[in-house]
DNA sequence: GGCCGTTTATGACAGATGTCACCGATGCGT
DNA sequence: ACGCATCGGTGACATCTGTCATAAACGGCC
């Protein structure tokens, strides 16, 4: 029997998934946690053998909670589950450890496929996403551009992002305008739209 | 036995969805749709008893697929389920003729409650959400200013903007300031993150 | 040691943007 | 008929933003 810690903060999402899960024999969800610090108290209380993560969890993000959970139980796989399926969130997962990647759009038929699998070992990825993460490549930002353009994705003006980065506001000015030409976006605005896109920022 | 529709493009969502609706016995999923169009001829055919539409289809926004539902077919009780439960999109619903609106974060069980509270001709709304609807009253703007609000939120310089909307660029920075003044935003681009955190545009 | 990329910064310039005053046209309610 | 909000526009001004040249400090790599 697989035991299965499910984490997502949608509660109708979580318990309908929990019951897509419950029609099968081989698989039992052992737990249920809808936010990071929940999941890993809870994975490390039952050890389950795969951890079901959103992506999205209000306090941290799915990949850091599995990053944790890899390095403290490395018998428990992990796997992602999201909404949004973007190249860059793909990469970071698969750096972190994660075992499989599935986008809510796939098949609900996949999902305890996938899971049998990850729990016996195994790795899998969205076909179709995957096919978009090689495509699209890697962030071409480097650390500090990535920083100064995700404090400019709220829109505020440049005097608050370089209070708010602790950088003068001219050298906020370069990094923006290197991110932009990156990322061939006329303005920053466009560029973090473009950067949100492909999860890079 | 109260027949339901189940609209999500989530795959994976909508079957886990299906799965959970199956536990009640009164209760029976007689289709399933991805998109808006699919959803609406469905409904045509099988005249369900309750249509439950994701709001965000890839084709057509939920609340307009339960507008087309509501004016074709009166006899389909609507519902509304989505992620992101922002004020604005249930004010719209509402006047489109919804009975039903229910962020993914409410429990599972109130699921089957909800659908039979609707098909039985009631209405229900997530309590949270209609508190913050209800504070947080109507979009101040005006139909111009949401639609040149909507082009800014790409990112497009105002240039860009002027020739989408056809209006001169002077015409789109006043209608973006006013836009912005309205909002308490600082420039277009904070306005445009503010409308769209309250679901405005 | 020297080269290269990154981080941080300054100064200068052109162009984009926000703001305001003001204008006319349209349409709606009383 | 009048007032009022909305729509669309122009012009002027101050400020914000994007771009570029330039430079010092730091770390990694060959």
């Amino acid at each position: 029997m697989i035991r299965v810690l499910l984490a997502d903060d949608e509660h109708l999402i979580r318990g309908a998934m929990a019951a897509l899960l419950a029609l099968e024999d081989d698989l039992t969800v052992s737990a249920q946690a809808a936010t990071g610090a929940e999941t890993l108290s809870m994975a490390r209380a039952l050890h389950p053998d795969v951890a079901i993560i959103d992506l999205q969890l209000p306090d941290m993000d799915g990949v850091r909670v599995a990053e944790v959970l890899h390095r403290e139980l490395p018998t428990c796989r992990t796997m992602i589950v999201t909404s949004h399926g973007l190249p860059g969130h793909l990469r970071r997962a698969l750096a972190a450890g994660v075992r499989g990647f599935l986008p809510k759009t796939a098949a609900a038929e996949v999902l305890a496929t996938v899971i049998r699998t990850v729990a016996a070992g195994g790795r899998y990825v969205d076909p179709q996403l995957a096919a978009e993460a090689i495509s699209a490549g890697d962030s071409p930002l480097t650390t500090r551009e990535t920083d100064v353009l995700t404090l400019a994705a709220t829109g505020a003006p440049i005097d608050e992002i370089a209070r708010r980065a602790s950088l003068s506001p001219g050298t906020v000015r370069n990094y923006l305008s290197a991110a932009a030409g990156k990322l061939g976006a006329a303005n920053r605005h466009e560029a973090a739209r473009r950067a949100r896109e492909q999860g890079w920022i």
